[in-house]
RNA sequence: UGGCGAGUGGCCUAAUUGGCAAGGCACCUGACUCUGGAUCAGGGGAUUGAAGGUUCGAGUCCUUCCUCGCCAGCCA
């Protein structure tokens, strides 16, 4: 919530450094930038790059952030869009304060500046269709043709591009275009076309237009207009940048934005793109947009990640010119990071196994008092009931324990956290040979979970009082996609859909308190890693999103172990 | 194939513009521990894509080559 928090030191990246060189050369006078989303999906962690460096870079040099929807396109964007991106901007962190803007707010701006280009002969309405423009482009070795309509008047044009707007024509009709080179190298520069005929209602302006301007017209004009001093885009607008040039260069534009282009977050066990985010979510293979595998800021937040530990991961990642993709390790480690210091902890059992402590009063409840978070003392303790019959860990116990295997077995003692040492001493088991509860005996002596003669268990369990625990379902949480780079190549994303990528678990039991943890706030629960109340959740029937787990030394034993045998 | 861009331990990113290749993640040890967490200490791992050249000295400058990415939407 504390947008204040001065980022950590950011590194200086080579973007920092470009801002840094033209504020001190006095090239610009305040630092002014702009997150320019298109309304036609949800933010996922990619854009989360773009808006801490945007927004992180106008905090850092005393500047300002814009919010500009880029909505040129009616065809594909949608008011439900706009409202999503604006929370989850807020969510991560960032105010844009007043600076909310669309390019749709310039569209008679920009249509004025495009009737210039065409009276300083700059541009023309072509009649060719979509088909014939793709032909005449040429291709990566041979230059493109010329249009037969490019030599058309001005006043032809003109006339023509008014018709166009007053909505004389259908679709695809005409186009108006640049007139640059045909046989330019650069592909962007042969001729692009500016505005094209699409009758659509627009989520804004109705239907007050039926001619919108392309990315590349409506673009760099929205920045000079707005007075971004640096418009931060990803690489594949590289090659736009001399048409982004082009036009503001024959433009009387009020201000000259320059645009710089930075590596898109890529990661492992990651898909990015909204077509495939789009069809995981129509085919049902998740919950939804905000399904908590996906990497949508909205899943990531259903799923429990905090803000912080997305800025942090995002601080650490760097901004670079290198194509890279990186691990999604480092961004558990900066989630893990932010919520081992602020996560409350609390007891939950996944897999109950029950104790009945033989030598411990029938009816009797002691309140043992456990502390919240030992990294923050400030969080203080809580009293949990202490009774004969508890719940334990099915995974904590072995009747045959396995070497390195040192929590509960037959005959050994352990620690239940804050409560009694318990020692094993027979194991029931149902028809079946299952294991179905534990007699143990409690030392009285070790009240808190302190022996008065100094002898140290080597594990210690966390346990609920059977008369006290309330049931829960607990949803688990592994990559949706197996491969670390999914599809990579010609291959198809889906075919490395992990089967197991959600785990629901329903017979889970959780201490009373955590029926009051709001949805937003993801705590501990101790000794098994990080869980938020999911929204289905309701106090009648809670439900848990794990998180992440905690790093599990154990559980990478058991792993290599199975390696081994295999 | 044309244009543009990028190559630094497994991954991400630095290197004060020519001066001992640094940090984070991951991995491995050990210490400590009422979470097999956290913390602390340590470790392995890089002929900086390749080959030449300039230089006392090159990740950095020059040449050639290789590899990868992006661009032929009336998407952004």
């Amino acid at each position: 919530m504390n947008t204040e928090t001065p980022a950590p030191p950011e590194r200086g990246d080579f973007i920092r450094e470009i801002v840094a060189v033209d504020l001190r050369e006095g090239r610009c006078q305040t630092v002014v930038t702009r997150f320019p989303p298109e309304p036609n999906g949800y933010l996922h962690i990619g854009h989360a790059k773009s808006i801490c460096l945007n927004f992180g870079i106008a905090r850092e040099f005393g500047g300002r952030c814009h919010l500009r929807f880029d909505d040129t396109n009616p065809a594909k964007e949608e008011q439900e869009y706009t409202d999503a991106i604006q929370a989850d901007v807020r969510w991560l962190g960032f105010d844009w304060g007043a600076h909310l803007y669309y390019a749709s707010d310039y569209f008679e701006q920009l249509y004025e500046w495009a009737v210039e280009l065409i009276k300083a002969g700059k541009a023309y309405v072509d009649d060719l269709s979509a088909d014939e423009i793709r032909e005449h482009r040429g291709t990566f070795t041979e230059p493109g043709r010329e249009s037969p309509w490019r030599s058309r008047s001005a006043p032809e044009s003109l006339d023509l591009f008014e018709r166009m707007r007053a909505g004389e024509f259908a679709d695809g009709a005409r186009v108006l275009r640049a007139r640059i080179d045909m046989a330019a190298p650069n592909i962007n520069l042969r001729d692009p076309v500016l505005y094209r005929i699409l009758h659509a209602e627009h989520p804004r302006t109705g239907a007050a237009w039926c001619i919108y301007p392309t990315y590349d017209f409506a673009h760099g004009q929205s920045d000079a207009i707005e007075g971004i001093s640096h418009s931060i885009c990803t690489l594949e607008f590289e090659a736009h940048r001399p048409l982004y040039d082009w036009l503001i260069d024959n433009l009387p534009v009020p201000s000259r934005p320059h645009q710089y282009e930075f590596a898109r977050l890529k990661l492992t066990h990651t898909v990015m793109s909204k077509r495939v985010l789009l069809r995981l979510v129509n085919e049902g293979h998740v919950r939804g947009w905000d399904d908590p595998r996906m990497p949508t800021l909205s899943g990531l937040r259903r799923r429990g990640f905090p803000a912080e530990g997305i800025r942090d991961f995002v601080a650490m990642v760097g901004v670079a010119k290198t194509d890279s993709v990186v691990e999604v390790e480092m961004l558990e480690h900066a989630v893990r990071n932010v919520l081992n210091r602020t996560a409350t902890r609390r007891f939950a059992v996944l897999d109950p196994l029950k104790v009945v402590i033989e030598n411990y009063p029938e009816g009797q409840i002691e309140e043992m008092e456990v502390t919240n978070n030992p990294e923050d003392p400030s969080a203080g303790t809580r009293r949990l009931p202490f009774t004969r019959e508890l719940w334990i860990e099915r995974d904590d116990f072995m009747e045959e324990p396995v070497r390195k295997f040192f929590r509960l077995a037959p005959g050994r003692e352990v620690r239940l956290r804050s409560a009694y040492f318990v020692t094993c001493h027979e194991v029931v088991k149902d028809a079946a040979g299952t294991v179905v509860e534990l007699r143990c005996t409690y030392d009285p002596a070790t009240r808190g979970g302190a022996a008065p003669d100094g002898r140290r268990p080597k594990a210690t369990l966390h346990w609920l009082s059977a008369a006290h625990a309330v049931p829960a379902e607990v949803r688990l949480y592994d990559h949706l996609l197996r491969s670390p780079y999914p599809g990579a190549g010609d291959g198809d994303p889906f075919d490395d859909l992990n089967p197991d990528s959600e785990t629901v678990l329903r017979g889970c039991l959780a201490e009373p308190s955590l029926a009051d943890v709001p949805v937003g706030e993801t705590v501990q629960f101790e000794r098994l890693g990080y869980f938020c109340p999911d929204p289905d959740s309701s106090p009648a029937a809670l439900v848990f999103n794990r998180t992440l787990t905690l790093r599990d030394t154990w559980a990478k034993l058991q792993a290599q172990g199975r390696q081994d045998k295999a």
